[in-house]
DNA sequence: CAACAGTTTAGAATAATTATAATGTATAAT
DNA sequence: ATTATACATTATAATTATTCTAAACTGTTG
């Protein structure tokens, strides 16, 4: 969802009615700089935080799923815990922090192509994503 | 866990008691030629269809977390909906099957090595893990 | 054989997510 | 503009995976 656009116009071009629950939280999802990963929760305190508003908990997870199936939010997973999505919908790699539990990217062009040298007989691969693991020097690892 | 082993004497070894629910899930966990992907669900099914016994849900669930714990088991992240673990509990890569939901092991050397250009200050590599999702091809990524 | 700590278990509790169904709203049709 | 309709929001109930609890049970130690 490109930042500098009409949220209303832009809802209505994707087949989604501009509701001022779905205006609200495309601003508080894409009018970002960076790559913005979260979870419902997050969300849903960003909203009575941030901005002072209060939209139900069935109107987040009805609005982050209609905008993942649009394309405009991506699905990451890291543990079973709790779903993470990500305002990146590329294919892309990701340092998780398993102090903070932050996600951050990290390009194709950070890390060299990679090559496999299996793969599945009659399965096409759809993505090749990295998952990079880290905390400070004096932690176990999970 | 090795394959030929005593899992009374191993369990013991480790500081587990070897009760009978323990031994029936070694044997059913451990006693494979390959790595072994399940949930929790899947496990549980085993139990009563596989072998002919009845072990409680919380001792299933006890159970995998306490050789998770010894490190005999790895949990692994696909989704949020449930719980992977696997026999594998080394770093290692995965095919994940979107239709059949099965995991696949994609050993270190079936993949070059992978080059990080990026790194995250005061932070220190714990895993550097991929995830490849494969599907027939006439079938939409997820 | 005690005695004790560790274990199993059924069932209750929790937490994330999804379903329901009534009310509200955007938009299309009149 | 008014009305009709399909789509959305919402509170709340239901579901599902997982964890907790507390009583009964079992492996181990002396
Ligand atoms: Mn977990
Ligand atoms: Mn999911
Ligand atoms: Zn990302
Ligand atoms: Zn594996």
């Amino acid at each position: 969802m490109p930042k500098n656009c009409n949220f209303v116009d832009k809802l209505r071009e994707i087949g989604l009615r501009p509701t001022k629950q779905r205006v609200k939280l495309c601003e508080l999802l894409f009018l970002r700089e960076k790559t913005f990963h979260f979870t419902i929760n997050d969300l849903v305190k960003k909203i009575s935080d941030e901005m002072n508003e209060k939209i139900s908990l069935a109107t987040v997870y009805n609005t982050v799923h209609a905008f993942q199936k649009k394309g405009y939010l991506k699905e990451i997973a890291i543990n079973s815990d709790k779903t993470y999505y990500d305002t990146n919908t590329s294919i892309h790699h990701h340092f998780y922090d398993e102090e903070t539990h932050e996600l951050i990217d990290c390009n194709q062009n950070d890390i060299d192509s990679i090559n496999l040298k299996k793969n599945i007989p009659g399965k096409k691969i759809k993505s090749v994503e990295v998952l990079i693991k880290v905390a400070s020097d004096n932690q176990n690892q999970n």
